[in-house]
DNA sequence: ACTTAGAAAGGACATATGTCCCTTCTTTTT
DNA sequence: AAAAAGAAGGGACATATGTCCTTTCTAAGT
């Protein structure tokens, strides 16, 4: 992680997300901007909290291990993402860690000691972290639903169908959120399985596979058999 | 649902679970409390929300209910419990449907609009919000990975501990936490499954079942099966 | 182009879980 | 107490998923 000491560049980001108005003057006077590299680690699972990131700019993944070292992998994300927030609010340790998962992640690093004394008066900054917390909630909370009460198969199609509805300028910037290990880790089963739905759906005309490109054939298909539902990015 | 117009109680309330000081009294003006039969309805998934609750007494249940109709429950509740609060941020639907498991549940109620009026400019109820949806992220988070990534023998050894640990008086009390049907709505999964993993247990010794009534005979080895994983309730 | 290391895919089998339906136990009714 | 209705439990089989290991593909080095 190196920092970046350029106010102007800071605030560039501030405006490109609208930000300016959420974080008064005080909170911006300590803003530091942070670069990461790819495969770096922004924070650490177990690890006590600090900071407050605002992810500006670069690709993240945001996993979880279990003390029998099963991964989870709870969100691949492009900016706005907020890092720390629950932390924050209760002072627990991290819950998960966050990975750069492209070159020249940008994170704007809150102090949270001076949020705490410059932030938990302000309206403005409280309804701001309300909203990205109770939004975070609620994708949890129908992931999870959807996660407990369908196979595989349903997952798997709900995911592809996310990935292709992402608005990725290139072709090989969608191929990153298609590596077969890490969306078995998303769906919460093994490589193994994922392998032999992707080899059903391409069976059934769903999709198409080739050097591990895949694409969608049917998307009406693939809807139907994710049952309505799409993992929301 | 009746309406309870005695101000007394209601102040009692606030009192015994320390939230006089979160509401202001312009908050307090038009707040009203409600009585809610066994059986009733609190609120109903996918309609609109116009209230927040504050459970301040008796048992609920929450749950969701899939297009396909699959009952997942979310969770079995006693006071202090906040209901409506990640609709009142985020304006959307309901996401779970609310229901009182015990005779006279009571709840005090907020209309959202005058919440917005008085409560959006007040740093001590925002806090108090943020606080309580951060913990219910915190809760969901861990369920989910946990979930996602242990087999129903691990989670119905977690749910056995953590209804074990609940502060219950009576006997006849605990036994609401014990319905099979709803145990296994609650891990998501089976009736039959959970079934079949609960004579696994009586087989290892580690609970006994007379009569529907279960008690834990080794709780070392539900603890070790369980993974150190305890449902927070 | 050949070799080789490593990644990706797949076969075989074991385990976990779901579905359907029958049996057994409990409770209520007569 | 006998009968009937309903709840709880369980058998048998099908499907979903995990584990382990082999095979196939891909890409790097020579």
């Amino acid at each position: 992680m190196k920092e970046i000491k350029d106010e102007k560049e800071l605030h560039s980001y501030l405006e490109q997300h609208q930000l300016t108005n959420i974080f008064n003057d005080h909170l911006k006077e300590h803003a530091v901007l942070c670069e990461f590299e790819q495969g770096e680690r922004i924070c650490t699972q177990g690890e006590s909290a600090r900071f407050l990131y605002v992810h500006v700019s670069g690709k993240i993944k945001v996993y979880t291990t279990s003390q029998d070292g099963k991964i989870l992998i709870l969100s691949f994300k492009q900016p706005l993402e907020i890092i720390g927030d629950v932390e924050y609010v209760n002072g627990a340790e991290l819950l998960n860690t966050v990975e750069a998962t492209s070159t020249k992640v940008k994170m704007i690093r809150f102090d949270f000691e001076w949020l705490k004394k410059h932030g938990n008066d302000d309206a403005a900054f409280l309804l701001f972290l309300l909203d990205i917390i109770a939004h975070k909630f609620y994708r949890k909370s129908t992931a999870m639903s959807f996660n407990l009460m369908y196979p595989v198969e349903v997952r798997l199609a709900s995911y592809l169908l996310s990935v292709s509805a992402l608005k990725e300028h290139t072709f090989t910037d969608r191929l990153d959120w298609l590596d077969l290990k890490d969306v078995a880790n998303f769906i919460g089963t093994s490589y193994r399985h994922v392998n032999r739905i992707i080899k059903q759906f391409c069976m059934e005309g769903l999709i198409e596979k080739n050097k591990g490109v895949i694409v969608i054939k049917d998307r009406a298909g693939l809807q139907i058999m994710a049952k309505d539902n799409i993992y929301e990015q």
